[in-house]
DNA sequence: ACTCAACTGTTATTTAAATCACAAAGATAA
DNA sequence: TTATCTTTGTGATTTAAATAACAGTTGAGT
């Protein structure tokens, strides 16, 4: 299958966990306009999806909702479950752990690193915190593909470096710190400040 | 001026939070390829953008920074400064009140709001926590523009429906359930696990 | 059997965003 | 002075994403 677009990559992800719900209330079954109207888009931009991976419903019911959560999975997650590590343990980092936890998707959190040594050995949320400077050997040990930057900001490059020296395939960064990385590692940036930002100017100009 | 595109005003975001620093550094003039090798984005962009606020600037210094950073407040930011809301005073929501009273920018988040007794009459990093049921009044009171909600996600509509009727102009939704409000009210929604799930399938299937 | 209503799947079009390509201008150096 | 270098500003083009438009299918109702 071709490379998805970014943005039907994020609206895959809502789609399953919409169903997930659909499948739990006992649905077995759901029309495009339905989940339209769940994630508040055109059922038209959901039946595009849904073409882009090769799924295809059937015309009296639409799609069924096992089989499309199933399809979605083998696109986003990996077979054996993909595992994420989370850098700095602080306020933010142990909200997302916590967070995280108590999700059941095929990603799990299964590491956090920190420098404070009060953080150390122990457990958020059943995930241990190691010290930074372990970093590459915990990263090939545990098998993590993936990692969360929740440190300061004046530490974002020197960890980003780091984690991609351990082999580390993407990087979600919530530090406002901008980072380049080799194109070989995925890397996705969200500041809460921009956003808000950006909140501010279309609430105040109109939109 | 014409409405900026949506991306144009997050960067400007950036772009004025990376100018404060090199201001704080003495430096008084910058290149549009400075800006931009610090965003990791191209030059190009950096004077697009800039042109599309109107400003420009001189050819053999760049931008002067300080006028930079003040039109670029004169864009996103209110006079009087903007004041906000956190509804959900839980392990996201007293981060990121935490986050933001550090920062000083024009956005000042002046209240939280919870449900839980015991999270009530407290401050939160300075910032006092009232119950949810007071929401319009205090709104009305405290002249709050911009919620942030960060509740559980089954009270999601329940508290963006209470936003609304208080007349907050914008909400930033960290819930995983899309919500849909009157066009008046400008909305914008991160969610966490459709953002690691994207840097999962990109990092599996590479780009 | 025929018609209608309600879906899906897909092509064509539009809109939004990014990039390319280059003219214009000011400083510097020969 | 004149050539050259560096940088801005912007029209033209390309790429990505969303929307519109509609053909095709199937079952229900008659
Ligand atoms: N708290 C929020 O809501 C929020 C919101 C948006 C962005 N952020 C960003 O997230 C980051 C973390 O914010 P926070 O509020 O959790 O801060 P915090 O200070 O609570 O946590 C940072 C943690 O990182 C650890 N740390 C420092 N250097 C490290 C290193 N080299 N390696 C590993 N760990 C290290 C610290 O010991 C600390 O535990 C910041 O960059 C902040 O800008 C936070
Ligand atoms: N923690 C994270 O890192 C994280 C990450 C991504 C998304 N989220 C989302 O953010 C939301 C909050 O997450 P959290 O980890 O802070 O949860 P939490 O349980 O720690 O906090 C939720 C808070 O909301 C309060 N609350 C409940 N009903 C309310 C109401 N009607 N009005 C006002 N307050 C109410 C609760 O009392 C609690 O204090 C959730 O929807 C979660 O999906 C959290």
């Amino acid at each position: 299958m071709k490379l998805l677009p970014d943005k039907t990559v994020e609206r895959l992800s809502q789609y399953r966990r919409a169903m997930l719900k659909t499948l739990a209330s006992g649905k077995h079954h759901i029309y495009s306009h339905e989940i339209a109207n769940i994630l508040h888009i055109t059922p038209v931009q959901v039946r595009r999806d849904i073409m882009l991976i090769g799924y295809t419903g059937t015309l009296r019911h639409g799609y069924d909702v096992s089989e499309l959560i199933e399809i979605i999975g083998t696109i986003i997650d990996s077979e054996e479950g993909t595992r994420v590590a989370v850098v700095g343990a602080g306020s933010l980092g142990s909200a997302i752990i916590r967070y995280f936890n108590g999700k059941r998707t095929k990603l799990s959190i299964v590491a956090a690193f920190d420098v404070n040594p009060d953080k150390l050995n122990k457990l958020y949320a059943g995930v241990p915190c190691y010290p930074f400077e372990k970093i590459q050997e915990i990263v090939k040990q545990e098998n993590i593909q993936l990692a969360v930057i929740a440190t300061p900001a004046s530490e974002t490059a020197k960890v980003a470096e780091a984690l991609v020296n351990a082999g580390i395939k993407g990087i979600l960064n919530y530090t406002p710190s901008p980072i380049n990385v080799s194109s070989q590692v995925y890397l996705e940036e969200y500041d809460m400040v921009t956003s808000l930002e950006k909140v501010a100017y279309f609430a105040k100009h109109g939109k």
